[in-house]
RNA sequence: UCCCCGGUAGCUCAAUCGGCAGAGCGGGUGGCUGUUAACCACUAGGUUGCUGGUUCGAGUCCGGCCCGGGGAGCCA
């Protein structure tokens, strides 16, 4: 068996339980510093946390000098030795080393990574040895702790945890372009029909909504959408819980406790990565947080949002009109300078959204909501279903939809149809609001986008 | 897909009006120091994205293509 090391953050943490004892570190080197003086300074780095444990090596042992010139950044590591207060500023700790082991060298020529910042742009290009700079690491631990407290937040809750198909027949109207499923070397479909990968498990959701309660789905999603911009994926992770017996209040509380909790969690639980991120990514990042948490969401309609838009006085490059979905330069205004918080704009008119979304009592908005923050835009989207058997085939006629295809989601309504609602949280999306990367491939650790995919 | 900007050393970037292709960091060597984005000296390192053109002369100007970034649209 390999040695097993206490992981560096444990080793910060409670420090004074370990001083004074020899222990064990295993990690990879950072840097390595020379003194003449007779010592080399050597950073560990265990992903554990963001800092690096510094390691001494005395020049008195001749056995750890002659592993010196191997012991270069990029190297994997073990270390063993006492751990001591360090008498010099920097760091509160460090090791003292008797032994080394180098598991795998790092040749400081072709190593990609050095001590000094690089540009994210180049980081993509080797993303298989980007999760060992500061900024990935430390979106990883975050990105962890988000998906941890999102389950958390359903499972305390009562909500069941339901895998939907990733390989699906129906391509969810209105959700964007889809991938198609071909089996190799077949000449006939697979499945016997044309299958493809999803871009949304709501639908799948609604079934085991309307039998179990409260439900939610937590997977990867698909859209084969040629958009190029730093919020767009080809592959990302979405958060879609689905609620029977709820409407569209209910919905909206959900969704705002849900951020709530989850940015609280955040902000308890990864102080280290955050303050790192408010160093060097994003100074307001904190406020910003610390905003979700304090103020209550600002709900408006979409009528009252154009409203306000007209009223502005802002030069839009295109004018807010009743009938036409709201810019992004709209939302921003509505969210980063009207309200300085999260909106959710509710009731839009229903020419603009999908089939499933419930008919207001107008029949002119159906009651979807769409919550939008700043830097990120558009969060989180969702509405109350058209739950009435009547309405919903009234709507999809109105679609040009193909009711034959969708009879199991009409059955729905025609056994025990309840009232219920559901919505989609964009989980990279979640990680760069709560990290502030400018970029949303730097929020996921293999980013897919049209003309990149590694590995 | 559309608009704008960019592609120069391993990385981050400079190069005036078209006139000898550079710096910092990183690497190597030596020096110095309980160091910590260490410091000092020396040193190696280039198909200026590809391609065609204009010119005595192109990193620089023009055409085509490739790639990247930002914005827009679509959306989460």
């Amino acid at each position: 068996m390999i040695p097993t090391g206490i992981p560096i953050k444990e080793l910060f943490r409670s420090f004074s339980s370990h001083l004074g004892k020899d222990i064990r570190v295993n990690g990879w080197v950072r840097t390595r510093r020379d003194s003449k003086a007779g010592i080399s300074f050597v950073e560990l780095n265990d992903g554990s946390c963001l800092k690096n444990l510094q390691v001494i090596i005395s020049h008195d042992n001749p056995s750890l000098v002659e592993m010196l010139p191997i012991i270069t950044t990029g190297a994997g590591i073990s270390a063993f030795g006492t751990l001591k207060k360090s008498p010099a500023k920097g760091q509160p700790i460090e090791l003292e080393a008797k032994e080394i082991t180098i598991y795998g060298t790092a040749d400081p020529v072709s190593y990609p990574l050095q001590k000094k910042r690089h540009s994210f742009e180049f980081l993509r290009q080797i993303a298989h040895l980007r999760p060992r700079t500061n900024t990935i690491g430390a979106v990883t631990r975050v990105r962890n702790r988000l998906s941890y407290t999102i389950h958390r937040f359903f499972q305390e809750r009562g909500f069941y945890y339901i895998h939907t198909p990733i390989i699906t027949t129906s391509d969810c109207e209105g959700a964007g372009e889809v991938f198609r499923v071909v089996a190799e070397h077949m000449e006939e479909e697979f499945f016997g029909r044309p299958t493809y990968l999803t871009v949304s498990g709501q639908l799948q959701a609604e079934i085991f909504a309307l039998a179990l309660g409260k439900v939610y789905t937590f997977g990867p999603t698909f859209r084969a959408e040629n958009s190029n911009t730093r919020r767009h994926l080809a592959e990302f992770w979405m958060i879609e819980p689905e609620v029977a017996f709820a409407d569209i209040e209910d919905n909206l509380k959900l969704a705002e406790e849900m951020l709530r909790q989850i940015v609280q969690d955040v902000l308890d639980n990864c102080d280290e990565d955050l303050q790192f991120f408010a160093r060097f990514i994003d100074p307001n990042l904190i406020g910003r947080l610390e905003m979700i948490i304090k103020k209550p969401f600002e709900v408006i309609t979409y009528t009252e949002a154009v409203k306000i838009l007209e009223e502005s006085g802002e030069q839009f490059d295109y004018p807010a009109r009743w009938g036409c979905d709201l810019q992004a330069e709209h939302e921003r205004y509505l969210t980063e300078k009207k309200f300085k918080r999260p909106v959710a704009v509710i009731d839009y008119p229903r020419t603009l959204k999908p089939f499933y979304m419930k008919v207001n009592d107008d029949e002119q908005t159906v009651a979807a909501m769409d919550v939008l923050v700043p830097e990120v835009g558009e969060i989180v989207g969702g509405s109350e279903r058209e739950y009435r058997y009547d309405v919903l085939v009234e709507q999809m006629k109105q679609k040009n939809m193909n009711l034959e295809d969708y009879q199991w989601y009409l059955d729905l309504r025609r056994f025990g149809s309840v009232p219920h609602a559901g919505f989609g949280l964009g989980f990279e999306r979640l990680v760069q609001f709560v990290t502030g990367v400018q970029n949303i491939r730097e929020a996921i650790p293999f980013p897919r986008t049209p003309g990149h995919a590694l590995f």
